[in-house]
DNA sequence: CACGTTGATGCACAAATATGCAAATTTATC
DNA sequence: GATAAATTTGCATATTTGTGCATCAACGTG
């Protein structure tokens, strides 16, 4: 490293580390510049004042590192929002439909056609009421035990409910979508649940958000060649790894 | 995974998890990151205190799934939570319970203990929800067709699936009762749900606001003498006349 | 040249912070 | 209801910070 910088050398060094590793520490950066950790904290001072990093306790983080949360979460959003989009086209008339839960299916609850003329079975209480508050579709809501953490029902009541259901057309968001892993997922109790919902509609179709292509889960659920579609935010160009498994991506 | 991660970047760390997987294990965090299980409950203490996510038994959960639906203007909430409060008396642990829906239900679902043991059951997914996030107790929904108007399931499905339970307790709020009519209700889906949910329950209470006692709907469910708890706001002094009907009132 | 000013740097020490540990309590699960 | 797991709480410890002060070099200015 190069010795006996003066301040602005230093000063743009640390932003370069900041940009490449999104954080440095000072103890660091002070044996590093083979200067005092004073000096490098007066750096980070002035540094931060002018808003190129922000301080933290040990040294300091790219600016945009402690808001990119609220910006994905609002992205994400927008994200699943243009997935639900999407998954509106497979939607029509007349068909019996069968609803996951999860946040990208409560999104597709926010724009069910409020006309829509068919019938909607879900296992999410949460899908359920946001569909039936604004939409005149029907809206059947399949029992069971409510699970605390994802809120849907699970439970083998479900499971036979299920049986006795023979749907068009399944729509499941994910958390683990792969081409070595399939379709899986991280709860027991909610993936016999999807696996039963699978088996109970003539086509299924996953959303996913990009981000989570890709992960694997715990739990089995199926392999990639028993989904009829693939529905994520993304440019369906770009998973071209996925075409040969799905026969639909959007 | 990166070692030695500050603050910041288990915090982003976290919530990426959480991003994906709805929720988090304190005690996988702690091993992942190679932190202490106390360092990671700060972590999420810290994020649960600016709204990034929920804190739950052995972790936390992505406040995503937060209910939303809570807390419109309700009439008479007061009276109505005083009621709540009343009925509380009437539950115990190792019951089995059955729950219509309403406002004063709601009320009830707030203020159900955290640690109740026992299975309660609901025609309500706004209840089963609100239950379901504060408490443990098991929350088992009883599916159907789902009302528009008032949210709670109806049909035959729900019907039979009453057929098949023993209760020990029914609670239900009204909007019709009164010495010459007895129970009564409005909507005639509504009204057979309630009939079966009182055939399936060795004792029934009925919680009203007083302001409504005496008000006589189109269907009836039964008639006062079916009816073992009344429970309003008011001292149940000044409810005499109905004493000669129903054995407890408070 | 002598002198004061200024800015950068390092040092010392008290206060704050991050982290882990252990005991006591609460909660979950069987 | 008993046992295991998770949580709370208080405390100990090691860094890290903030602050005041001393040093030193650079730079005018009289």
């Amino acid at each position: 490293m190069p010795d006996n910088m003066i301040l602005e050398e230093r000063h743009n060094f640390i932003l370069e580390q900041i940009n490449i590793n999104n954080k440095v520490m000072a103890s660091d950066l002070s044996q590093r510049l083979d200067v005092s950790i004073d000096t490098i904290r007066r750096d980070l001072k002035y540094l931060e004042k002018t808003g190129k990093l922000l301080k933290v306790h040990g040294g300091a983080v790219s600016p945009d590192f402690h808001f990119p949360y609220q910006q994905q979460e609002v992205y994400a959003k927008i994200e699943k929002r243009q997935i639900a989009k999407k998954t509106l086209r497979l939607i029509n008339d007349g068909m019996t439909i069968l609803l996951g839960g999860g946040t990208v299916m409560l999104e597709l609850a926010r724009i069910i056609p409020e006309n829509l003329k068919g019938v909607i079975f879900t296992v999410s209480p949460l899908v359920a009421l946001e569909i039936a508050q604004r939409s005149r579709v029907n809206v059947i809501l399949l029992s069971g035990r409510l699970e605390r953490d994802c809120y849907i029902c699970t439970g083998s009541a479900v499971i036979s409910q299920l049986s006795e259901i023979r749907a068009d057309l399944c729509l499941l968001g994910t958390n683990g979508l792969s081409i070595k892993g399939g379709l899986t997922e991280g709860d027991w109790e909610v993936a016999q649940i999807k696996k039963a919902m699978l088996k109970s509609s003539e086509k299924a179709a996953v959303l996913c958000i990009s981000e989570k292509l890709g992960s694997i889960q715990k739990m089995k659920i199926c392999t990639l060649g028993h989904l009829n579609y693939l529905i994520t935010e993304s440019d369906p160009k770009e998973l071209g790894m996925y075409s040969k498994m799905i026969k639909s991506i959007f």
